[in-house]
DNA sequence: AAGCAAAGGATCGTATACAATTTAGCCGCA
DNA sequence: TGCGGCTAAATTGTATACGATCCTTTGCTT
């Protein structure tokens, strides 16, 4: 039993059924980094963990595995998503690639009840960006993506949504991986100006803030290849 | 037993492990349209059918409907999707949002070589076309949808792909529940200008021309609300 | 001491078994 | 005849069991 399993367990009623439940608790541990990239998931340790059997755990995992948030290796097991710097590359480049359009449908669409949710989020985003602690980091995080996915609600479209919730999972196991700045959120003022872009209707704006934004996201990456996590490296100073 | 059973075993035999085999036989049954939207996949059939436990057939199942090509019904089973007209509207939104930024990136790498591949492709639907026969009209479909996911794989975003590989196979249930035309094909020359327009690096014709050719896909739709499969509208003549 | 081989343990892959839920058929009754 | 409830069959949800594979470690040999 590694100490990784005391990361887990969120909430742990609700009204889903079996595997998704766990899905979604390990998907929640993984995106607010209680889970780190390379951790192992047994499936006993995580059917143990949540009081079921090792299928729902299998089945969880299976899940996560196609939202690219866990790797499982053929008769070795399964373990948190270590994406390669390519990978990372791609992800920030399909985000490039279909958020502007997907802002562009939510803008047409956004109604006055749903500008005052948007800031209602940025308002609770610079709360946390003041609080010190784990706690208050990891609500960042979170609150930090939800901007991204509360446009992709907005724009009504289910399908984009969920390519969308794939795509800020995995840009935050990213982020984890290979963010410099102690912060993701580190340009936090831009999703501000995106919004007043909005709410001047100045799309074209807009989507130029979305874009310059990704790639502000990216650039505090540090893509360089790490081979086996510090295993020599780290004793030939 | 019903009848639908016999329509799957496709490939039997490949290096593939367990499921993935027979999710990926059960998802070619359904984008060559051998499988129509609505019919019941049940566990302990399709595990019979490929000598499989339920316990495969089940995961295989699940994959499937996490491409949305099938939908589980708790308690009830595993069906093959049935896109309502407003699924079918996302779909194609989707891919008008994302398929030309997919071309630009394909045609900014594409080589000389795949190039060739492409007006091989292209070819290969001409001859189809001039085929009689239900075997010559399945493999038309889908070598329709593989000219856009050869085009999505030159890109070189592996998420991308895996993306249009769900928007293709779903827009082909779609176009089985409410295509009009015999074929969907309807545009293939379209397919031809396309190539063409990225031969002479002419990018923003070419992605004016797929958006044209994806809303021409739809147009041929008949996206009125059919309900629960001609029941009582079927007798009010 | 180094290298290789075999044994052991741990973990995954798949099948089977049992419990829970739904669905369909049947009978009785108004 | 038509409706309501009950029983039984079928199907899914979950757990357990067994076989296969991989990794580690032990112990032997050179």
């Amino acid at each position: 039993m590694n100490t990784a399993t005391n990361a887990i367990q969120a909430t742990d009623d609700s009204a889903e059924s079996g595997a998704q439940q766990i899905r979604d608790a390990i998907r929640d541990a993984i995106v607010e980094r209680r889970l780190t990239p390379g951790t192992k998931l047994s499936e006993s340790d995580v059917g143990n963990l949540f009081n079921v059997s090792r299928t729902l755990a299998r089945a969880a995992l299976q899940a996560l595995s196609y939202e690219g948030l866990v790797s499982v290796e053929k008769n070795r097991g399964a373990f948190v998503a270590y994406p390669s710097p390519e990978e990372a590359r791609q992800i920030f480049a399909a985000r490039r690639l279909i958020e502007p359009g997907i802002l562009r449908e939510a803008a047409a669409r956004i109604t006055p009840s749903e500008i005052q949710h948007l800031k209602q989020l940025l308002l609770e985003e610079t709360r946390l960006m003041g609080e010190r602690g784990q706690t208050a980091r990891r609500a960042e995080i979170k609150a930090s993506g939800d901007f991204h996915l509360t446009i992709a609600a907005i724009s009504g479209n289910a399908i984009m949504q969920r390519f969308m919730d794939e795509l800020v999972a995995r840009s935050s196991l990213v982020i984890a991986l290979y963010g410099q700045s102690t912060i993701s959120s580190c340009g936090h003022s831009e999703h501000g100006d995106i919004v007043a872009a909005i709410e001047r209707n100045d799309l074209d704006h807009a989507c130029h803030l979305m874009v310059h934004h990704i790639t502000h996201i990216e650039a505090d990456l540090d893509l360089r290849e790490r081979k086996s996590q510090g295993l020599k490296e780290a004793f030939d100073v």
